[in-house]
DNA sequence: CCTCTACCTGCAACTGGTTGCAATTACATT
DNA sequence: AATGTAATTGCAACCAGTTGCAGGTAGAGG
């Protein structure tokens, strides 16, 4: 629990409760790397001690979401995606909406939309991890020559 | 039923069946601005014919999705909308995490971002509705003097 | 260490959305 | 117009996620 320290003065600063639970979903988080769904936390949480609910997993996972220390993300698979933002190794994902294959997307691009709206429109967007759907170059050329 | 021919003959080009029930749904959002929910369309659509299943307009909207004659957005407020796309009037949004207040963004912006990243990856974005949440001006001068 | 209270939890009921299946129907072919 | 078949439908059962509520707990203050 050493290494969370820091996290956890924050969520107090903020007003939130560290309860065991919490401490739980937390730790599954931060020591994994990737994304998980709700379910995988849940059942990762659960092995340790068994009476959690999984709407406590979700409660926690919105506090964490408001306070953007995690991402929530739809890749397209049907359940949500959470992620333990890190701010160096920030990334961002373009979907083939036919083959399905994940590619990676440099942060830098949306870096550059997120300072451009805020300096035009003076709105601050949450640019923590995208998901953007189209046609990988390959989904392309096949639905041009069919 | 007109002014639909021209879908009408692009659905089934793909492939597609033209059923009744696809017929309404299609006029439903073909003849109405903004962003409907499913259970809107469902609605709708059962007052002329109370026999669809909810089930059918979910399908129908898949279908129409993957053919990018409507978009599907999440804006946040727990049930997903849909818009039927119009080349013209290409619109995105801003929605404040804190408010829920909701701007529009001008497509110029992610139309740029898009062209990018087709030039440099040959990943084809679908840019069609983005929703894009973050804090806007006041809610973050609120959380400063907080 | 005890008290108090606002926050948090587990439960159960619910809503939004998806899926497998048997029956039906659009529509291409003849 | 009759036929064949693959797509589509409605149903019911299901999964993901949310919410109201009564009881329980963290942690601030005395």
């Amino acid at each position: 629990m050493s290494c969370e320290t820091e996290t956890v003065e924050v969520l107090r600063e903020a007003g939130h409760k560290l309860t065991p639970q919490r401490l739980m979903i937390l730790s599954a988080l931060r020591h994994a790397e990737g994304h998980y769904t709700a379910t995988e936390i849940y059942d990762q949480v659960r092995a340790e001690y068994p009476y959690v609910d999984i709407s406590t997993v979700y409660r926690t996972l919105g506090v964490l979401k408001e306070m953007r220390l995690v991402s929530e993300t739809n890749m397209g698979t049907g359940d949500t995606t959470y992620e333990w933002v890190r701010e160096h190794r920030r990334h961002h994902h373009l979907i083939c909406r036919d083959c399905d294959t994940v590619a990676s997307l440099d942060h830098q691009y949306l870096e550059d939309l997120g300072a451009e709206i805020l300096a035009e429109s003076g709105f601050k967007p949450d640019i923590d991890h995208f998901a953007i759907f189209g046609l990988c170059a390959t989904c392309q050329e096949r639905s041009r020559t069919a």
